[in-house]
Parts: structure tokens; sequence; C-alpha cells
DNA sequence: AATAACTTTATGTATAGACATAATTGAGTC
DNA sequence: GACTCAATTATGTCTATACATAAAGTTATT
């Protein structure tokens, strides 16, 4: 007999991957479970919440409980800091701040993070490196007020990945990923020839108040690959 | 006073926000937030377990619950069917079956997935279109064992995206990013020039019982973006 | 037939109380 | 000091019960 709401995760999953619970077809409810597994249905609710959850099951108040269709899985990406993505290889970390400025913010990047006119941003670019090789290269605007003493920060002892981080978490945002061709300034920086195929990411985070925080976009080394577990 | 999980959630995350508890610091236990808020633990926990899960908090038994010191924040990717991805843009899917052979699987490939010798494998190209266009071209080995049916199913019908989706579900996999120039091959039935940036997808799932099911590699269409969400 | 109002039902959530479990703390021992 | 073992403690989970809520179904009303 069934104990916690794990055993009956697991054994709820099997049946699902065994098709003893078909797609698109309604699972007894949690009272009859309950009492199936012997347990009581806080129990059957906390096993089927993580498995809706988890794509495999769609509930509904009053319609009961239905194995997904198509079980949409969602992978999940964690966000590494660059430092600890190059440390976790074993390699050497290191960044070098190229440039670093006031710069106005071209219209079509405020207009994409809803920023009016006056908004104060500062851009970095950053090159990082993993053993002394180029491994990344950032281009990152800033929105002053929503991390505020950024412009104080002494970014090559902390790299501004690091201080926006521990300085100013963001509570949500989006993540872009393409290819782009190398231009001549990722050429350059990154070591690589005109045109070569590079990974680009394209981060924006936005802080409580729906304030956009930060833009980035970063241009890995060539061949580099971005790993989501399912 | 504060009286559902959902209104302790909301303000645990407020004072992680503002600092008032700051990152790497013990917060109180849920006894006392308990107390605090005017409500049962059960609540408490339901709300700390939340923002557990989502990466700002991290707790230990005994130890207790810390805010997080650089919130390790889980971007999450929706993975959704090619036809659901098109149709969502208001297009019109379409899907167009290239080759379709018993051939042999290299063995790099092989042992990527800890395949033996004689596994039996098929191998499906695929193209799709959105509004005519081509929008992502798939080569897809598939591990018949792992999927039985797969052989005689009439691909032309329902795309191999979907039905192994609905005939195969997978407990869990890897998904890999990248950027790769397009050769002869792509840039034919992509219809770029050779060289173009790609983007390339490579994924490989996995059934139950560890077994490999799929080994999929997908270069999609000039300039498309993949979104996750944070 | 369309609409509104009520009933039913399955999930969603809150509670108090209890015990389980992991990990730290501290006492006792060598 | 180094070690063992027990006490302590915060989280983890289960139970029974109750009520809330959404949505479907049913009936009454226009």
């Amino acid at each position: 007999m069934a104990q916690s709401w794990q055993d009956i995760h697991k054994e709820a999953l099997r049946r699902i991957h065994s098709r003893e619970w078909a797609p698109d077809t309604l699972i007894p409810n949690e009272a009859d479970l309950a009492e199936e597994f012997g347990c009581s249905r806080a129990t059957v609710n906390r096993a089927l919440r993580a498995l809706a959850e988890a794509g495999w099951l769609e509930r509904r108040r009053k319609a009961g409980t239905r194995v997904a269709r198509a079980p949409q899985r969602r992978a999940q990406l964690a966000i590494p800091l660059l430092r600890e993505e190059i440390e976790a290889r074993g390699q050497r970390f290191a960044h070098r701040i190229l440039s670093r400025s006031r710069s106005k913010m071209p219209s079509p990047l405020r207009a994409a993070l809803g920023l009016s006119d006056d908004a104060q941003v500062e851009r970095v670019q950053t090159l990082y490196l993993a053993d002394g090789h180029p491994f990344a290269l950032e281009d990152r605007w800033v929105h002053l007020s929503a991390a505020p003493g950024f412009e104080t920060a002494d970014l090559e002892k902390t790299s501004p990945n690091e201080w926006l981080v521990q300085h100013a978490p963001f509570s949500h945002g989006t993540l872009d990923y393409s290819a782009a061709p190398a231009g001549d300034f990722e050429a350059e920086q990154l070591g690589c020839s005109l045109g070569t195929a590079l990974l680009c990411m394209q981060r924006s985070t936005f802080g409580p108040g729906e304030r956009a925080a930060t833009l980035v976009t970063t241009h890995f080394a060539p061949n580099h690959r971005v790993r989501l577990e399912i």
C-alpha cells in the first residue's frame, strides 16, 4: 500500500507511460485514488499537482484530471553565471572591460524595453575569457534607476554579470537564442573569421516594478552549445 | 492579515527583492512566520516551498531557510510541437518527408546514445513548412524498439514530430542549441545561401527504462529565435 | 430557444495535530 | 583534541476535516 506522495507520483507516472491511463482521457478523481492507495486526499493531491506542474496532467475544477494529449514538457535551463560555467569546466575565469559609457540608447532598443527618452542607461562591453581564450562577448545596457550603484561599481574586480546578479536580482525576463554571423567586432574580439556562425543570446530582465533593468546581447565563441534538461 | 499561501508567497518575494531578507541570510522559521502571518505552518510551508522550487530560497532541514546567494533562476522553455509553433503565428503548417530509411547509425552517434551495434534504427529527414516557406529541417533517428509501430506509421499524414509525441512519450532527455553554418543540404532545403548562420537544435530523448528513444537534429531557417521565459 | 439561476461536483486551499527525517549541537568519552 | 552518541530543531510529510471556487449540468424563466 502506497504511503508517500512520491510513491503515488511514481505509480501515476507509470500508468501514464504504460498507457494504462491513456492520453486525453480522464483519470479517477482524487477521492477514489485516495481510497485505492489507502491514503488521504491531500496526499493524492500533492502527487497529481506535481504531475500537472511537470506537464503530464491537465487539471480543471469540476472537469477532473486528464492525461495531457501531447505532454507539453518544459525544458529547464539553469542560467549560470559565466564565471561558474567556465569554472565548472575546470578552466580559469577572467574578464576584460572593453568599453563603458553613458551613451544614449538607440531608440529601437529603448522601445523594446519600454523606456522613456530620458532614461539613464550605461553601456558596458565585456569580453569573458576561459583559460585566456575568448569565451563570450557581451554588450550590456543597464538601466541605472533599476540598478542603483552600478555606475560606481568596480567592474574590473567584479564582472558586470556577477555584480548585477548580486546587487539587482531581477524578477522576470526573457531569453532569446539565435544564430548570427560574426561581424567585424565579434570576429576581432572572439578571434574567429568574419561571418562565422555564432550562438547569440539576448536577455532582457525586469525588476519587481515592471521596470526594465538590463538588456544584454552575448555572442559566444564558435561551437558553443547551450544545454537544457528535460 | 495574510490568508492564502499566495499572499505569503508574494510578501516573501517582496522582502527578498527589497533585501529586507538579504541574500545568504537565514529567514525566520516556518513556525514564527505562521504566527506573524496568522496562519498555519502548512500554509507558510506551501509558500516557501514554491519559492525554493523557483530558486529564490534554499532550504535544509534543521539548518533552516536562507535566501539564495545568487538566485539561480531557471528559464523555462515550453517545447512545442512544430505544428503548434507555426500555427500559433497564424501560419499554415505543412511537412514533407525527404527521406526515410533503415540505414545503419554512424557509430559516433550510436555511442552518444549508448545503443548497441545491432540496435534497429530508422532515419527520417523531414522539411517543415510555414505558409509554404521552409521553416525547419529535421534529421531524426528513431530507435525502433523504443517506439514500436513507428516503422509502419503513415508519416505523410502525421509528421514524425507529432507521431512520436503522441505515441512514445519520453520521460527525460537533453536539448542542445548551437549555431552552425548551412551546408549544401541545408542551404538547398531551407533556401538560403551556403554558410548562412543557422540555429541548430539537437535533442535526445529517453524512454522510461533509460533506453534511448530518439536523436533529432533540427536546423531552423535563418533568423529563427528560441524564446525562454524566466 | 436563449437566458438566468440554482445544484452538483472535482479540484483548490486552509487548519490543527502528529510523526518522520535530516542535520546541527552538545554532552560525554577516550 | 578527536570521537561517539544522544538531544535538539527546522523542515518534510501525512491525516482528517472543513470550506472555497470554478465549471459543468440542470432546471426554471423569459
